[in-house]
RNA sequence: GGAUGGAUUCCCGAGUGGCCAAAGGGGACAGACUGUAAAUCUGCUGCAAAUUGCUUCGGUGGUUCGAAUCCACCUCCAUCCA
C-alpha cells in the first residue's frame, strides 16, 4: 500500500488523460483532494450509455481520492445541442423530453456515485461531506436568462474570430452551422462560471471533443473574475478503426437493462477486437494495473480470456455480479453448443400463426432476429439459420404451436444472434 | 432581399423520358476460413401471397401511353452579392 500510485499517475497510466490546461496544478489539486470538478452530461436520451461510462468512472476515481464531483445535467444546453464534432444538426428536443431524460440520468448516476443527501446542498463544505457529489441541472440558470443582460455580461468576453477557429466547429464550417448551435460554447462556458461562483468549482473534465468548449469556460472565468480554473479532457474511447466505441448497428450500448440487456451488454464487450481489449481494460475497469499489464503479454486466442474478463468486469459494474455471472454462463453455454438459461426470449402471439402453423420466415421476423420476411428469406437461403442446432435450408419450413412448448425453440441467425422462442 | 448550385436507397455518389428497385464504393448482414478477433475470399443489401406484384429518388400539383429524369409552385441546404 505504501507504493500506491497517486490518482493522477493512475489516470495517466491508464491512458485516460488527453489534454490539460496546466498539468502541474491539476496534479496538485487532484492528488490532494482539493479539486471540485464538474462533468457535463447532455440528456439526449432517456438512459446513459457506454460513452458516459468513462466519465462516471473518472468521477468515481477522483471521488475516492477525496475530490468533490459535480454532475451537471445539461437540461438547459440540451435545448441548443452541441455541434462539436457533428456534421449535422441535432434534432430539437422538447422541454418535456429533456426534463424526462434529466430525471432518468439522475437515477442512473446515483447508483455509481455517492451524492449528498439533499439535492440542493446548501452547505457542502462540512469536512466529512466534502467529497460527496452534487448534481445540478443547468436548466436552473440557463432557461430564464435575459438575452440582453446575458450578451452584455458574458457575450462581450467572447471573440467570434477566435471561436470560429475552434476545432469543434471545423467540421460544421463546411456543412453550415446555425447561430443557435454556435452559442453552445458560450452556454457551456457560462456553466463553468456559475459553478465556480456557486460551488467553488475549479475544474472541468469531459470528453476530448469538449476541449474547445471547456477552454471557453476557463477563459471566461479568468476574464470575468480574474481567477484560474482548469480543464482536462479524457481520451475518447475509440476502437482500432478510429470509431467511437459503444455504438452498434442498432445504436448505443445503454446502461439501462431495459434498453440493452445484461446479456447483450456482456456480448458487446466479449466481442471487441483483439486490438482493443487491453485499452478497454485499462480505461474502463478498476482492475489493478499490474494485473492488466500481466494480460498484456497474452497472445492469440489467449486474448479470449481477457475479453471474458473485460466483459464480466464491466457487466458486474453496471448490472451487478449476479447478472454478470448469468450472462457469462449463458454466453459460454451458447458458444460451446450447450443450452443456456439466459437468453433473449421471445413470445409468439396467437396472431403469428396462420392456419395453425408458422413458417420459419415468420419466426425470424416475429422474434426480431430479422427485420423483415425478406431479410429472413435471405438469411435462410444463405444458410445462416439454425433451429435447435439444425440448419434450416427450406424457406417453407413451418412449425405447429406445440413445437414451442416446454423449453421452447432456440433459433440462431448467424453466429451470434440467438433467441428462445416460446408460445404464450 | 438578389444570383448560382444542390436535395437519389443506411452513408457517399452515378443516373437528365421507357432497357431503373436505380451503376460504383463504403458500411451492415450471411457463408467459407478462424479464437465469439483481425485479414482475406464469396454471396447479399426496398417490401411482399415472390420467375410475379407493390411502394421508393426533398414536398405538392402538372405534361406524357410512360417521370428519379420535363414543367410550375413550395420547403430545406451550400456558395457569392447585399
Amino acid at each position: 500500500m505504501e507504493n500506491k500510485m497517486t490518482v493522477f499517475e493512475e489516470l495517466k497510466a491508464r491512458g485516460l488523460l488527453a489534454q490539460l490546461t496546466d498539468e502541474e496544478e491539476i496534479k496538485e489539486l487532484v492528488n490532494n483532494g482539493k479539486a471540485v470538478f464538474y462533468i457535463g452530461f447532455d440528456p439526449t436520451a432517456d438512459s446513459l450509455h457506454v460513452g458516459h461510462f468513462m466519465a462516471l468512472c473518472l468521477m468515481k476515481r477522483l471521488q475516492m481520492a477525496g475530490n468533490k464531483p459535480i454532475a451537471l445535467i445539461g437540461g438547459g444546453t440540451a435545448m441548443i445541442g452541441d455541434p462539436s464534432g457533428r456534421t449535422d444538426m441535432r434534432n430539437m428536443m422538447t422541454r418535456e423530453t429533456i426534463d424526462h431524460n434529466c430525471e432518468c440520468f439522475r437515477k442512473q448516476m446515483s447508483r455509481f456515485i455517492e451524492f449528498e443527501d439533499s439535492a440542493d446542498g446548501e452547505n457542502p463544505t462540512a469536512d466529512s461531506n466534502f467529497s460527496r457529489a452534487i448534481m445540478v441541472n443547468n436548466a436552473d440558470w440557463l432557461r430564464d436568462l435575459n438575452y440582453i443582460d446575458f450578451i452584455r455580461d458574458i457575450g462581450a468576453h467572447f471573440s467570434v474570430n477566435r471561436m470560429l477557429t475552434a476545432e469543434c466547429y471545423k467540421q460544421r464550417m463546411e456543412k453550415g452551422l446555425s447561430f443557435l448551435e454556435f452559442n453552445y460554447m458560450i452556454m457551456q462556458s457560462y456553466d463553468f462560471l456559475c459553478l465556480y461562483e456557486k460551488y467553488g468549482c475549479n475544474m472541468q473534465f469531459g470528453g476530448d471533443d469538449q476541449w474547445s468548449n471547456m477552454l471557453g469556460g476557463t477563459e471566461l472565468i479568468r476574464r470575468k473574475l480574474g481567477k484560474d480554473a482548469y480543464a482536462m479532457t479524457i481520451t475518447l474511447l475509440l476502437n482500432s478503426e478510429g470509431k467511437k466505441m459503444g455504438k452498434t448497428q442498432k445504436g448505443a450500448v445503454w446502461l439501462d437493462p431495459e434498453k440493452t440487456s445484461p446479456f447483450e451488454f456482456y456480448q458487446y464487450w466479449r466481442n471487441v477486437a483483439d486490438a482493443d481489449v487491453l485499452k478497454c481494460l485499462r480505461m474502463l475497469t478498476f482492475l489493478p494495473l499490474e494485473q492488466i499489464d500481466e494480460m498484456d503479454r497474452w497472445e492469440g486466442s489467449q486474448l479470449n480470456q481477457a475479453k471474458e474478463i473485460l466483459a464480466f468486469e464491466l457487466t458486474k459494474m453496471i448490472h451487478g455480479e449476479e447478472e454478470a455471472a448469468r450472462a457469462q454462463e449463458s454466453a459460454r453455454a451458447l458458444f460451446t453448443g450447450g443450452n443456456a438459461a439466459e437468453m433473449p426470449t421471445c413470445e409468439l402471439q396467437d396472431g403469428d400463426f396462420l392456419n395453425g402453423s408458422i413458417d420459419i420466415l415468420g419466426v425470424l421476423a416475429a422474434s426480431g432476429l430479422t427485420a423483415s420476411r425478406s431479410e429472413a428469406r435471405r438469411a435462410v437461403e444463405q444458410g445462416g439459420v439454425t433451429v435447435d442446432g439444425e440448419k434450416v435450408t427450406d424457406i417453407k419450413t413451418a412449425y405447429a404451436p406445440e413445437r414451442f412448448a416446454g423449453e421452447g425453440m432456440i433459433v440462431k441467425r448467424g453466429k451470434k444472434n440467438f433467441r428462445r422462442i416460446v408460445v404464450k
